[in-house]
DNA sequence: GTTATATAGTTGTCTATACCAATTTTCACT
DNA sequence: AGTGAAAATTGGTATAGACAACTATATAAC
C-alpha cells in the first residue's frame, strides 16, 4: 500500500494511494471517503500526514471536505485539464501530436522598441529565434521568440535543437518560471506569414503573444506565434473565481 | 499584532498581519521573510501553525519557499489580473467599457445534436439566444446561447436585459458556476457574420466557444461567441503548474 | 588565494496529542 | 410514530517536539 522506507515522502504516496482507488472505483464520485483517523490506522501513520495529503488533494480540486461530514470525491474533473502555461512541444504533446523544430535564424541583437519595453530592458541584448513548428510533419505555426541575454548567457542553437527552452530552464537553471499573459487575436495571412505555413495569403491566422515572467517577477521571454487556423484551436480550461 | 482569544484562526490572523506588512513595505518583494521559527516566536504560537499561514500564502502565490533558502515576498500580481471565467458583461467591464446589448432572438427549442452532446442533453429543450453585444455602443460580438430548460426552469427575456446570466445565476439561484472549457479559434467573416458586426465579408473574426460547468459537475451553457478582430483580443493570465 | 570541511540556519516531513465546531446517529421519552 | 436531548463521528485548529534535506557561511587545511 505505502512503503515506510520508501525515499517518497507518506503523505505523496498516500495521495497516489488514494488517486489509484479513486480510479478503481474504490472511492466513488461525490460520495465520501473514509475519515482521517481511519485513513491513518490504515496507512499507519499520524492523523496529520494523512490530512497533508488529503489537503493537496482537496487543493487540486480531487476532493472536497464538509467540516462534520466528510471527506467526497469531488466529480470528475475534465478527463485531459487543460491549464497552465506550457510552451508548444508540450501542448503539442498533450493533443497526441508529436513537435519538431526548424530553426530559421538564432541571433543576439538590439531588441525593437516594444520588445525592450515588454522585457524591461534598457540597451541590453537579446536572443532572437525565428522558427517554424511543426506537429506530427505538418507546419503548424511560426514563432519568434525574444530572451533577454542577461538571464540566460550561455543559451546556444544546441539546446533549442535538443529540448524545450521550458525543459532548459527548470532542469539546468536554478531560477523557475511563474506565469505568463496571452494575448489572443485573428488576422490574415500577409505572404510573410502564408508562405511558410503553407497556406494562402488571405487565409485566417491565429496569432498568440506570450510575456513569460519568471518566480522573481522579472520577465524573460516575449514570444509571438502565428498559427494555422485550419489546424489548431486554443484551448483552456478556466475556474470562476 | 495578533489576538489568541479571537474567534478568527490564529493562522489566519497571521496571513492577514504578514499581508499588511508587506502592503506596508517591512517585507520587499523577492526578499525573504523571517524565517518560520523566528515568526513562531514573534507571534507565539507553534512553527506548525505559522507553517499553515505560510502555506495557505504560497497557495495563493503572495510568498514562494525555497528550501534551506527561505520563504520569500514573490513579485507584485499583475495590477488587473485577468483571470477566470467571466461573462461578456465582466469582460468589457474589466476593460473600462461599458457594455450593452440587443436581443435578437430567444426561445425555447430541442438543441442540434452537438449543442445536446456538449451539454449532457437527452430529448430535453434549450433556451436560445441570440445577441449583439456592444461595448461604448459599438459592436463588438455576436453571440449565442443555449442554456438547458430543466436547469433554470424560470429564465426569461426580462432577465437578460436587466442582469448579466452569470450574475443572475450567482445571486438568484441556488447553484454556482465552477469552471468552463474555452476554444478559441480564427476565421473569416461571412455574410452572416460580417452584417450583424458591420465589418467587410472576408475580414478575420475571433470566435470563442465556452462550455460552462456548474460545481456539480453538470454543464449549463454552451456559448458561441464572434468577435470583431479589429476591436477585441482576448486576453488571459495563466500559471506555470 | 583556493579548496575542503564543519557548522549553523532554513524549509520539508512526521509524530502523538488535545480540544473545538459542525453534523449525524442513537436512544430515551412522550 | 414523533420529538428532543445526548453521544459519537467528522473535519478544523493548535501544540511541542524531532529528524531529514538542503543552503549559505564560517573555518581550517593546503
Amino acid at each position: 500500500m505505502v512503503d515506510k522506507e520508501s525515499p517518497l515522502p507518506m503523505y505523496y504516496q498516500i495521495e497516489e494511494d488514494i488517486k489509484k482507488r479513486i480510479d478503481e472505483g474504490l472511492f466513488e464520485a461525490g460520495k465520501p471517503i473514509p475519515s482521517e483517523r481511519e485513513l491513518s490506522e490504515q496507512y499507519e501513520v499520524s492523523r496529520m500526514t494523512v490530512r497533508q495529503a488529503i489537503s493537496n488533494m482537496v487543493r487540486n480540486r480531487l476532493l472536497y471536505r464538509e467540516k462534520g461530514r466528510g471527506t467526497f470525491v469531488a466529480e470528475k474533473k475534465f478527463e485531459q485539464p487543460l491549464e497552465g502555461v506550457t510552451s508548444f512541444s508540450e501542448d503539442m504533446k498533450r493533443r497526441g501530436l508529436s513537435p519538431h523544430n526548424e530553426l530559421l535564424l538564432f541571433e543576439k541583437r538590439k531588441p525593437d522598441e516594444t520588445t525592450g519595453e515588454l522585457l524591461g530592458l534598457e540597451a541590453e541584448d537579446v536572443y532572437y529565434l525565428k522558427r517554424i513548428r511543426y506537429a506530427d510533419g505538418e507546419p503548424m505555426a511560426v514563432e519568434e521568440t525574444f530572451i533577454p541575454v542577461r538571464l540566460f548567457p550561455e543559451l546556444t542553437e544546441k539546446i533549442f535543437e535538443e529540448m524545450s527552452f521550458y525543459e532548459y530552464i527548470e532542469t539546468k537553471t536554478d531560477v523557475s518560471i511563474h506565469r505568463a499573459r496571452q494575448t489572443i487575436e485573428a488576422g490574415i495571412a500577409e505572404k510573410e506569414e502564408a508562405e511558410p505555413l503553407a497556406i494562402e495569403e488571405g487565409a485566417a491566422i491565429l496569432q498568440i503573444e506570450r510575456i513569460g515572467y519568471l518566480t522573481t517577477g522579472v520577465p524573460f521571454e516575449r514570444n509571438i506565434s502565428t498559427y494555422r487556423s485550419d489546424r489548431y484551436k486554443f484551448i483552456s480550461d478556466m475556474y470562476r473565481n
